[in-house]
DNA sequence: ATGAATGCAAACTCTTTGCACATTG
DNA sequence: CAATGTGCAAAGAGTTTGCATTCAT
């Protein structure tokens, strides 16, 4: 557990590939699995592969470019254009997931991590509930 | 989306399996997988299978008797009705957890269900981070 | 030229399912 | 006695990884 906690992009090459999933990415709406995205990549012709989208998601997560969240058994992803750190309201029922900010919870983890003594301090935070429609 | 939303217990039938799932579910403090819950019954003496604690967890969530969300890949449940309601600081490096309390979460974590609409909210608050001694 | 990125397929992890046998009501 | 639950092992779904090749710098 000694590894980068905030991945610099170190000696990140630029690929075609690259850029077509982080465009693929930031034309969808809201969160899309990486399969999905594939999916979506070979029918507008691009012959890249399951595996460097995967490999593509995962760095753009870990560079604070995309967001990921789980639901349901698979990863799902979003292009998160300010390094903005927000967490997920969704529904229990019927899985619609709504962004929201944590302001004051921010402060408040911080704090905590720091009373105990903790550093590089992260945090989990999601609501579950069941949404209006449901 | 034709099921039984409150999925009633149509003859479930007592197993000490089941009670088993139960109780092993109960006697922890947060989120389990299903498989550390597993482990654990094991380690307790129960010669009870994988794929039942899968079957019971499943039946327990339905029936409303457990939580049931996902986090890193994989199902986590807890018991529904021990609201007894506190989340953890867990050190990335040697896992040592402390028991937080997050009362001004709480406080914001329903306004902020409410304010979308949503009813029983619940939400799950963790903090990780490297502790004093790592 | 040099090493990171890609593609393919095999490997992995977690979860679900088929089927014969044991249990419950 | 009929039907549900259990256990095992095999099947699935989604994701990751090893390795030879290709490509960006």
């Amino acid at each position: 557990m000694t590894e980068n906690a905030m991945g610099a992009a170190t000696g990140r090459r630029r690929t075609w590939q690259r850029d077509a999933v982080r465009e693929a990415l930031g034309g969808q709406d809201g969160f899309v699995s990486a399969q999905v995205l594939h999916a979506g990549l070979r029918e507008a012709g691009s012959p890249i592969g399951l595996a460097t989208v995967y490999r593509a998601l995962a760095d753009l997560a870990a560079d604070g470019a995309a967001d990921h969240l789980q639901l349901d058994g698979e990863s799902l992803y979003r292009a998160c254009g300010s390094a903005d750190h927000h967490h997920h309201l969704i529904c229990r029922s019927c899985g619609k997931t709504l962004e929201i900010s944590a302001g004051p919870v921010e402060a408040w983890a911080r704090s905590v991590a720091a009373d105990n003594g903790f550093r590089e301090a992260e945090h989990v935070v999601d609501v579950f509930g069941i949404c209006a429609d449901c």
